[in-house]
DNA sequence: TTGTAAGCGTTATCAA
DNA sequence: TTGATAACGCTTACAA
């Protein structure tokens, strides 16, 4: 049991316990134990122990200017997605002794800016941001400064850093040549506003140049999902019914288009299969609504983990700073029945 | 444009360029303003904006023990019921000014004890704990410490803190009412180990109890979902196998067990209604596996706002320390068709 | 191997 | 209304 129950035990406490100097105690917690006689360090471990001694981090931060704390921001924490990827982050960060700060911006750029500045506040070493659109200075102000910086996902104008994500053209690649080989021919792309995250644009532009290649016709929609107004069924309904006898396929560009498509095919009352369906991002779910829905599976944890090296790489060669690094992962095809004619 | 683009701006910096004393600064910075003249208060502003300065939260936290860091404990990040209550953890901390730390233990009490310790040295104000099943003695040195500790979802024992949850009598009762009006009769309660928290033994306990009061009949199940090892689909086999004319029906303890579940029944080719299906936690994709699955949902936001509230009303009623508070928030029935014969 | 002393950037106490 | 100055708890030269 310790000693004292209220409130924090300092250095000095220790030190005065363990008949020892503050420098002992602050090597001790330290890295430099080896410099210590085993007699001191028994002394001063027990000492620790006795009072319930933790460093202070604020101190420690404040002294060394290593705060040991990394800043993430999440566009939308309610997105599998994004939680699948901070959970990667974490584990990361945390193998190389850093907490992680992870702040919801719910893809609003005013919160992104206060996030980013109470952020700065605290010191982080470095930030992954899973950035809202709007190219604000803010971010190229972090990198300025020095902070080492990842974008996840998306890439922002005129922002040099590292970007870690899905490789996007081969993603829309892979979705156009499986719908091809099931023998759809008419496509129709569903998609939030690509103004607002770079991987939707080049999403959205390579699945328009590579339809051609596939001996595809296709067209795009942007549902914009953001208020809780519905989704318009009118339009998915029009291109369903259009007539022609060539199968058609839907497209969706992420998990969120996926659950909001879905819900308005069953309103619609649309056979699964017969009607193509196909989605970027795997869920839960997706295997549970009959007759299953093809997707295609990012590799969240392996983002997440790969954007924390990248950070702790920049961390150590910071004097000789290299040249943006970009990663891009391969998606993983999951085919089910809603892509089974 | 900020004229020094490297390194942090000091106050001292501030001071100088705007020809005042750090303390003015700092008052300025404070919530002292009123205090200044007109005049300096402008110099401050021009001068800060000018260098691009932002107090080092490190510093204040050192000097008046104030870090405005709130931190939290999530048992399993990749749950949306714990996720949705972060939210409003989130927002409800940012709303008072206050940043969280937010750290997911994936259910493991090393990780959680790790975590607490962490959380400490950073000298948080106030914990928001989602806790593994361990009892062990680190939560309540928080509280002897004087940080205040607000539990969610799961209390622990001999640990006396606020508890913000489900009511979870109400909800099972709900349940077996609903299930009862639909005319099932023999009933299978299938649940995460209960000794892993106590909101799982509240549940469990109170639908042994209460059968009879609504003419029902009923065992339960427990499944350890931990390792990826698949779903006893045995068991739930046998339960429904089982001779006799009694309508039957499945009660999900959580959204995770409602997830397992459905999958087996998927496998087992059982028709939802038929055989009624129910689950605590409402989900996306329950509405879209056909007929939909019925669930009580809980009123995440609410539970996170509230677990805050907690928090700051024990910050400011520190002197005099009130006996622990329990909140219970009602769940909301949504019927679909897996509970309609 | 151990200790002394000078800060890190801020706020609080006092005085002007 | 303003400003020196001493902490806060820690790390890090520099000494011993």
């Amino acid at each position: 049991m310790p000693a004292r129950s209220t409130r924090h035990v300092t250095i000095l406490e220790v030190a005065r316990e363990a008949r020892a100097s503050k420098t002992s105690v602050s090597r001790y917690f330290g890295d430099e134990r080896e410099r210590l006689s085993r007699e001191l360090q028994g002394r001063i471990a027990s000492a620790a122990k006795r009072l319930g001694y933790r460093p202070n981090q604020m101190a420690r931060s404040l002294k060394g200017g290593h705060s040991r704390l990394i800043g993430m921001l999440v566009a939308d924490i309610r997105n599998p997605f994004s939680v699948a990827v901070m959970h990667g982050v974490e584990q990361a960060c945390r193998a190389s002794g850093y907490s992680l700060l992870a702040c919801n911006t719910d893809n609003d750029p005013a919160q992104e800016s206060a996030h980013l500045s109470v952020l700065a506040s605290y010191r982080v070493e470095g930030l992954v941001i899973n950035a809202t659109g709007s190219p604000h200075g803010a971010l190229q102000a972090v990198i300025d400064r020095g902070t080492p910086l990842v974008l996840l996902d998306r890439e922002v104008d005129r922002v040099d850093a590292d970007v870690v994500g899905l490789d996007n053209p081969r993603a829309i690649d892979m979705a156009l040549e499986h719908l091809a080989e099931r023998g759809y021919r008419e496509l129709l792309y569903i998609t939030e506003p690509p103004e607002e995250a770079s991987s939707r644009q080049r999403r959205m532009a390579r699945f328009q140049t590579r339809l051609d290649d596939f001996g595809l016709t296709g067209e795009s929609l942007c549902l914009p999902l953001t208020g809780g107004t519905g989704i318009p069924h009118d339009a998915i309904a029009a291109f369903l019914n259009r007539p022609g006898a060539a199968p058609k396929a839907l497209l969706c560009a992420n998990g969120k288009i996926t659950l909001a498509v879905t819900r308005t095919l069953q309103a619609l009352g649309v056979r699964l299969g017969e009607t193509g369906l196909m989605g970027i991002d795997e869920l839960d779910w997706c295997e549970l609504v009959a007759p299953g829905i093809t997707t295609l599976a990012q590799p969240t944890e392996a983002i997440g983990r790969a954007a924390v090296e990248c950070l702790m790489q920049r961390r150590e060669t910071q004097r000789h700073p290299s040249p943006p690094r970009h990663i891009h992962y391969q998606p993983v095809l999951i085919p089910r029945g809603s892509t089974q004619r």
